[in-house]
DNA sequence: GGAAGATTGTTGTTGACGACAACAATTGGC
DNA sequence: GCCAATTGTTGTCGTCAACAACAATCTTCC
């Protein structure tokens, strides 16, 4: 609290060169409250760690979940394409894939229009393992909810929907 | 369009077998949409990119500039505060005290109340290249609200202001 | 038809970042 | 005074974004 009021004039080496204790919770973010990002950011990093941990048990993070729901909705992509979408490197997205493939959710086949290029798609078993996995994101989403209630939630989809 | 039409039954494998070319923009996201988590991060991504770019003449990433931020609103704190506030493991904060340090934008002086802590203090150089920073960081504000709308940013703000 | 340039998947490197574990120095509880 | 906790530091590991280079393949252009 009175390191709140003192933040009244930030600049200022606050008057007493001896140190006086920050009680931890009352130390000011000054510039920092006003940022977009660094809200953004915070809220990121909660909203990643409810992720993993609700779908913990599966083992699946939130990258490899959009990879799983795109290539779900859109059998065959390339590659690239996927990359693209998720604005992921394609760099990345071998790894990604290498690791799906050696669980056996996802499958390479070899395009015989593009021989350079993969269409991805989902194994029998990538279909049955997403299913489980949306109905444990629906969880994670229902969490988001509870921490920064419903409203809130859906004007912030609302706002972001250009994102997406 | 057409793809965006086929999504009314996203489960099934589309029908056609063989591959259909996807226009890019026109692949489905399927359950991602509806998930705020993913909406947030591409955000923070964009919003990150930005910072990076508006304040890459000088050099400073957001990590940073809240670090200097933090200590310019608070001096004499300890490692442990800036890294508790800010939410950054203080192993990762003397990496970047490090950087700052050999950049003479901050200083660590040793706390005489406890022989084990360092008070943080900014440099006479790090006080001006903070006000440098901080109009930096005004105009990437202004880029963000020219992005989403001034009314949404207000919004975001507010929505997330118990993260900060 | 064939050379030149672009694209796709792959491998590798770099650096920022979060998480975790261990350690020495120091402090504080008892 | 002794034992537990704290502080800064060092190190490792894994995720992730950003590049660069490469072989195979496709496309464009002459």
């Amino acid at each position: 609290m009175t390191a709140r009021a003192a933040q009244t004039s930030p600049r200022k080496r606050a008057g007493n060169g001896a140190a006086r204790q920050h009680d931890a919770d009352e130390i000011g973010l000054d510039a920092l409250v006003g940022h977009a990002g660094y809200a953004v950011r915070r809220f990121q990093i909660w909203i990643f760690q409810d992720f993993i941990r609700t779908l913990g048990d599966v083992d699946i993070r939130p990258t490899q979940y959009s990879v799983l729901t795109v290539i779900g909705a859109n059998p065959g992509l390339s590659q690239m394409a996927v990359a693209k979408r998720l604005g992921i490197e394609r760099a990345r997205l071998v790894h990604l894939l290498d690791s799906l493939e050696q669980r056996k959710l996802v499958k390479r086949v070899k395009s015989k229009e593009d021989r350079r290029s993969h269409a991805l798609h989902l194994t029998a078993q990538g279909e049955t393992a997403l299913a489980k996995f949306k109905r444990l994101a629906a969880e994670h989403e229902r969490n988001v909810e509870a921490k920064i209630g419903r409203e809130n939630r859906e004007q912030l989809l609302r706002i972001l929907a250009g994102f997406t």
